[in-house]
RNA sequence: GGGGAGUUUCCCGAGCGGUCAAAGGGGUCAGACUGUAAAUCUGAUGGCAUUGCCUUCGCAGGUUCGAAUCCUGCACUCCCCA
């Protein structure tokens, strides 16, 4: 990147409001004077999908790069195994082994494609990214060597003093295991420092305890000075989380959330939410940023931000095809006319849309909407389907049917073999015949 | 161990022999408004069918023409005194 490559990375950070702490600037930022440094972030595999909350740690991996640096990204295969008790009130339940591995190569691709997408202006990521997993280092570390060359380096005080067990030890406490996991994460960044000569952690705000534990083993076992800096949680301005839907989590992958959907997460934002992922999860320059505030506060309407922030979000993720799929379905849900569509695009567009198959002979004598509704999960019962029909909320192919007798014939076909339903704004249901 | 209060439809909460599928609020769904927003307003909200029928008020029995409402037993919850 160009434009970015020389910029500092602390002043990128501060002007995107990214740090919430960090250990001594002035060190940092000599650290930082040097170009090609490695910087690392931590990602645990709880599931084979990362999700949205995990777009501000890939997003500063990747100003780490377009500031001239070398991210390293650390897939926790080890920690993975242990769970992190920071941010968590209860105790994890263990992956099996099989479901960690299949969990580690979901979340490495996922990361590699973030790390390696082009920018907002198209533009190749510059310089090397690493992606490493901690099992490597870690698996062949004994218990007895882990307790004498490690454990014994680290003071239990500093460790019961950490929020993350503190909060536990308060309330239901924790298991030996999660207790444990600090010394697994420290111990990563001791080695990174050993072997990729890497000197930084970034992480969420909940990770503070963590990278300063490694720092500390650093100090005591190497006498080494490592940084860290954490960046605020992204949290709405309702308070709840960001990426939390009612249907759940907004993840990556597109078989979990189809770029669509994806898309109209950002699209459906706030105001003020979509201001700040903005200027927080994207690489649109800072006065491209301000001159999209000044036009929100003018004329919120027209939700220009929105509309820049899911672009530029939903390209990074699903790459250029998968925005130009989601924009066209958006097009097809908001715009209405269904009637000249092929069985095939129908398809693709509603692809995250729940469906039902029928016999083609049901349309022959006339399938009552009311069944169909059902049929489709769009109404729960017969009573609710004919209660929607006669408020004005039930749609066939986009057009309004407010006759609860109503029956569809195969006049009613969109192509070949399909139907669309809808109940409400944004309920749609695909019905097939064959 | 002794005394008292309770268990209602998705949630909270009225009902205390028929007019109760059960007030009210929340939630949810739909409509209007709107920026695919927030707020607000309107309607709907057990199931099935065109009057109507069927299943619901902790569980099991009973009294009655008729019970969520009365009686008996059981289970669970809460409060007070030991």
């Amino acid at each position: 990147m160009h434009a970015a490559a020389h910029d500092d990375l602390l002043a990128d950070l501060d002007a995107r409001g990214l740090v919430q702490q960090s250990t001594d600037r002035a060190a940092l930022s000599a650290w930082f004077a040097t170009p090609g440094r490695r910087v690392y972030v931590g990602f645990d595999p709880t599931a084979d999908s990362l999700h949205v909350g995990h777009l501000v740690a890939l997003v500063l991996l990747r100003r780490v790069a377009a500031a001239g640096h070398e991210p390293v990204a650390v897939v926790g295969g080890a920690t993975g195994m242990i769970g992190d008790p920071s941010g968590r009130s209860e105790e994890r339940n263990l992956l099996s082994p099989e479901q960690l591995a299949a969990n580690i190569a979901g979340v490495e691709r996922q990361i590699r494609a973030i790390l390696t997408a082009p920018g907002h202006a198209g533009d190749p990521p510059s310089g090397r990214a690493h992606v490493v997993n901690n099992a490597d280092w870690t698996r062949g570390i004994g218990y007895l060597e882990f307790l004498r060359d490690i454990g014994k380096h680290v003071p239990i005080g500093q460790m019961l003093a950490k929020d993350s067990v503190r909060s536990r030890l308060e309330k239901d406490g924790i298991s030996y295991t999660e207790f444990s996991y600090m010394l697994l994460q420290a111990w990563d960044f001791v080695h990174l420092s050993d072997a990729l000569e890497c000197r930084v952690q970034l992480g969420g705000s909940d990770q503070w305890g963590n990278i300063t534990a490694g720092i500390e083993l650093a100090r005591r076992l190497r006498g080494r000075e490592l940084h860290g800096i954490t960046c605020p949680l992204l949290t709405k301005a309702d308070g709840t989380k960001m990426g939390k839907t009612a249907a759940g989590a907004v993840w990556l992958d597109p078989r979990r959330t189809s770029p669509y959907r994806f898309y109209q997460y950002w699209i459906n934002l706030d105001d003020d939410d979509a201001g700040r992922c903005l200027l927080r999860l994207t690489d649109v320059p800072l006065d491209e940023v301000r001159s999209l505030d000044e036009a929100r506060a003018t004329n919120p309407a027209a939700r220009d931000t929105q509309r820049r922030l899911a672009e530029e979000l939903t390209r990074l993720v699903h790459g250029a095809s998968g925005l130009e799929a989601a924009r066209q379905a958006t097009a097809i849900f908001f715009g209405a006319e269904i009637a000249s569509l092929d069985d095939e695009s129908l398809g693709e567009i509603f692809a995250d849309v729940p469906s039902r198959e029928l016999p083609r002979a049901s349309l022959d004598a006339g399938l009552p909407l009311v069944e169909a509704f059902e049929a489709t999960g769009l109404a729960q019962s017969r009573g609710a389907a004919r209660r929607t029909i006669e408020q004005g909320g039930a749609y066939v192919n986009n057009r309004r049917i407010a006759d609860a007798a109503h029956r569809l014939t195969s006049a009613d076909l969109v192509g070949q073999a399909t139907l669309v339903l809808r109940s409400g704004k944004k309920a749609y249901a695909l019905l097939r015949f064959n």
